[in-house]
RNA sequence: GGGCGUGUAGCUCAGCGGGAGAGCGCCCGCUUCACACGCGGGAGGUCACUGGUUCGAUCCCAGUCACGCCCACCA
């Protein structure tokens, strides 16, 4: 006989029968309260990672917890488009072809896309199917569908309308590689190990020279002020003055600002507005030239005299070798600093000076920031509100505007006249002078621009359609935390602004999975295991079960301990269920037989709702999956169904009853976390008329009994028993359970009953003592006090009897 | 420079004012008719360190040391 539980062909034949059935069809016209969740869209070309199938395990086991508990369920499966990593993968194909985007052309290079992701993309969706998740397939949604993109549109119009969108010439994140502006939060600073060079600026009246220190030479060229600090005693003279910046031979101002650090490096500040973020910063309050020598392909430009065209190592060779010509060249130090890379391509960060798209976001942020501080929308951990909150109180202009192909285009057309037309549809003539000579932007959105619609626009928005009108607002949202700026809080801002209502009032912020050496996961670092390969081996239920297990609200270690716990859970809960199905053969399940062990059976069922309700209304799903594995493990098997074996074996008709209708119990509890195994069980039980995937959690409170049963005492004289290998006194029923459960060969045959004993009056002892303190009683709740006292007074009786 | 967080059994982690816990691993014993992915028993910890608050501290407070992560314009 196979005693293996094999998840394998189980899990597969319930996914297809479950997504044939339609169980995971949302119909806004079914009955039932309204539950809904928008899955964050992966992106088209990823892969199912740990963090996707962890998050989609969380999501899964709320969907299905309503679900069983009649709500009508809508969770919302789609892609993310994912602008600049999709660049990213064809350009690397044309690079490999020896060509580049700009030889191919825009319209061949989004047609290229579209063919390649029709081969391709779209892979996760398969990936969650086989860990179960009970997404509505049938209603998956591309941020690049038409209709989506009628929305994004609808967006950038109504923000223009407000008069909150604006084009500006300012310095922006610029990506060489990518080839468009980055923005500030997808750039990761690392640290690097550069030179620091000390360079001296004669002054132009020949009266002496300032020193600069600078990491980046070839940018001298582009200088157009030294800048020292107002207060600094040692350049106080010099301000006013004009110096002489190196190789371009150019007559630059000195100026006094205070963000200028007197203790770094030599105290004065080359000043580059084209090229320093900071430098641009000072340079438009001192109403200085904007001069850009390096352009956008990261080579020095049209700018950079004889230097034009050439590579920054070949500029900052030739300017170096200028500097020691001339005596100006100090130092030149070894230097360790932080340098923004493109979290994309990995590429150096280049500050660079272009025209942009921005969003004033003032007034959208504060909406946002109102509804997190009045708990409408709460994050769990909470710390992370705060975090969402910091964020958007000093909130910044967002650069929403990509020179990329792959994307939605900016809805914004020129006439030859200067003038700008922003609508929904190509108009044909300029709204102002009316040209009809239009040219649309070449820009397009921010992949974060459309995903900010994500919750309403997946259902139809802006049209007034039924499903907006009953799933949203949304429930819950699940991320991770790396995108709580990017996504969740953008979210919030358009939903209240589109919409008039918060997208969602659950924010749940799960953990980081880390490789098992605390790495990131990453397929580079050779760190990654693949949640596919998970499943393979352990199957879809352990995979979700090992995942909840280890989640928490810190970032967590992989470690296959867990998941390997799911599988041995199945594997449990599949034999306890042969053995009880073995006898039961027409048999109705019944709760109402009182014999000692159903009553603690069902009661301990009765805790194990409550805890299980209250695990997933708090987020708390490690806690949950404890829970139940405790329960499986510890009460119904090593417990309970070691108690009733004999009367199972026996056929008594009220063991074969009550043990139907506890196992349906606990088939409802570890359903949301372990769909298909249980399912499988559920249809082998006798009399079954509904699945278990629909509505049978256990109504209205789930409590078997209004009573606890009194066997408090029995447990603790077993915990004495236990201890000391003594013999107590029990009647008959008692001694039953005391066989079936506390074997003889638990009993220490070398055991000292008199040391144990003494050692369990050392505790009441000490217990006691704290009974005794006037300062303990005084602040304890009397009914607290009270309860101790019975209680220890009963340990005291129980295990005096027993030493006597 | 700010902010958040973590240091508990060999490993991965729970617990967070009154008896130090789980899973895995390890040791011993079990071919007991659901399960050896099992059953029973067991070893293993000055709960990072120092001080404070308290009748009592792994838990609260302060500091120290180590390690993460996020934000920020240090050339």
């Amino acid at each position: 006989m196979n005693s293996l539980y094999n998840p394998k062909g189980v899990e597969e034949r319930w996914q297809q029968t479950w997504e044939a059935e339609g169980h995971y069809r949302a119909d806004p016209e079914a009955p039932g309260e309204p539950f809904s969740i928008a899955l964050p869209p992966p992106n088209v070309t990823g892969n199912l990672h740990m963090g996707h199938a962890l998050n989609a395990s969380t999501q899964d086991v709320l969907n299905r917890w309503h679900r069983m508990r009649g709500f009508n369920v809508l969770w919302q499966p789609g892609y993310d488009h994912a602008s600049i990593s999709v660049h990213a993968v064809i350009e690397r194909q044309l690079l490999a072809e020896g060509t580049n985007r700009f030889e191919l052309g825009r319209e061949a290079f989004v047609e290229r896309t579209w063919k390649w992701l029709e081969e391709y993309g779209g892979i996760i969706m398969g990936q969650l199917r086989k860990l179960g998740a009970s997404l509505d397939y049938s209603r998956e949604r591309f941020t690049m569908d038409d209709a989506y993109i009628r929305a994004v549109y609808r967006f950038f119009v109504h923000l223009h309308g407000r008069g909150w969108v604006y084009k500006d010439n300012r310095i922006v994140n610029w990506c060489p590689g990518c080839r468009t502006s980055v923005s500030d939060l997808e750039v990761a600073y690392r640290d690097v190990d550069d030179a620091l060079t000390r360079v001296r600026y004669p002054l132009a009246d020949g009266s002496g020279s300032i020193s600069i220190a600078t990491v980046r030479p070839p940018t001298i060229l582009g200088d157009v002020a030294v800048a020292v600090h107002p207060e600094d005693e040692r350049y106080r003279e010099l301000v006013g003055k004009e110096a002489v910046v190196p190789y371009v031979e150019r007559q630059v101002p000195i100026v006094a600002d205070a963000r200028v650090d007197p203790a770094f490096g030599t105290g004065a500040l080359k000043i580059t507005p084209g090229h320093d973020a900071t430098d641009f910063e000072i340079g438009r309050d001192h109403a200085l030239p904007e001069l850009t020598v390096i352009g956008l392909d990261g080579r020095m430009n049209e700018h950079a005299g004889d230097l034009a065209g050439a590579t920054q190592e070949e500029a900052e060779t030739r300017i170096l070798d200028w500097l020691r010509e001339h005596d100006q060249l100090e130092a030149r130090e070894s230097y360790r600093h932080s340098v923004g890379h493109c979290e994309r391509s990995k590429d150096r960060i280049e500050p660079l000076i272009t025209e942009q798209w921005y969003v004033d976001m003032r007034e959208l942020a504060a909406p946002a920031a109102a509804a997190i501080r009045a708990g409408g929308v709460k994050f769990t951990p909470a710390n992370q509100g705060g975090v969402a909150l910091e964020w958007l109180e000093k909130i910044r202009p967002w650069n929403i505007s990509r020179q990329l192909w792959w994307g939605q285009r900016i809805p914004a057309w020129y006439c030859p006249h200067g003038h700008t037309t922003v609508a929904e549809s190509e108009p044909s003539t300029c709204a102002e002078c009316g040209r009809a000579e239009l040219r649309q932007d070449e820009d397009v959105f921010d992949t974060w621009f459309s995903s900010a619609l994500w919750p309403f626009a997946t259902l139809g928005w802006p049209e007034q359609t039924r499903e907006l009108e009953v799933y949203y607002p949304t429930d819950v949202v699940s991320t991770a935390r790396d995108i709580i700026f990017l996504w969740v809080a953008r979210m919030m801002m358009a939903g209240q602004e589109l919409t008039g209502a918060m997208p969602f009032h659950d924010v749940i912020i799960h953990s980081l999975v880390l490789a098992s050496d605390g790495r990131r996961m990453s397929k580079s670092l050779g760190t990654g295991i693949e949640p596919d390969d998970v499943i393979d081996q352990y199957g879809a239920d352990a995979t979700r079960y090992g995942l909840l297990k280890m989640s928490s609200t810190q970032d967590v270690r992989f470690s296959q301990g867990f998941i390997e716990e799911g599988r041995k859970l199945a594997n449990k809960l599949w034999n306890v269920a042969r053995l009880i199905l073995a006898n039961a053969e027409g048999v109705k399940p019944d709760t109402r037989p009182q014999a000692f062990e159903e009553q603690w059976m069902i009661a301990r069922l009765d805790e194990a709702h409550a805890e299980v309700t209250d695990s997933i209304a708090s987020f708390e799903f490690a806690r949950l999956a404890g829970a139940l594995y405790r329960t499986t493990f510890d009460d119904f098997c090593d417990w309970y169904a070691e108690a009733i074996k004999p009367r199972l074996y026996d056929r008594d008709p009220d063991a074969l009853a009550t043990s139907l209708a506890l196992l349906e119990r606990l088939l409802a509890y570890l359903h949301p976390v372990m769909p298909h195994v249980t399912e499988e069980i559920w249809t082998a039980l006798p009399d079954r008329r509904n699945r278990l995937i629909r509505a049978p959690w256990p109504k209205p409170d789930g409590r078997f009994s209004e009573t606890q049963p009194p066997f408090e005492e029995i447990r603790n004289a077993a915990e004495i028993f236990r201890r000391s290998g003594a013999i107590v006194e029990l009647d008959e029923e008692q001694r039953r359970i005391f066989e079936a459960v506390v074997k003889p060969d638990r009993v220490r045959a070398d055991g000292d009953p008199t040391a144990e004993i003494e050692r369990l009056r050392g505790e009441i002892a000490r217990a006691e003592d704290m009974l005794g303190n006037e300062r303990f009683v005084a602040r304890a709740p009397e009914d607290v006090v009270e309860a101790e006292r019975e209680k220890l007074a009963r340990y005291r009786r129980e295990l005096e009897a027993l030493a006597g």
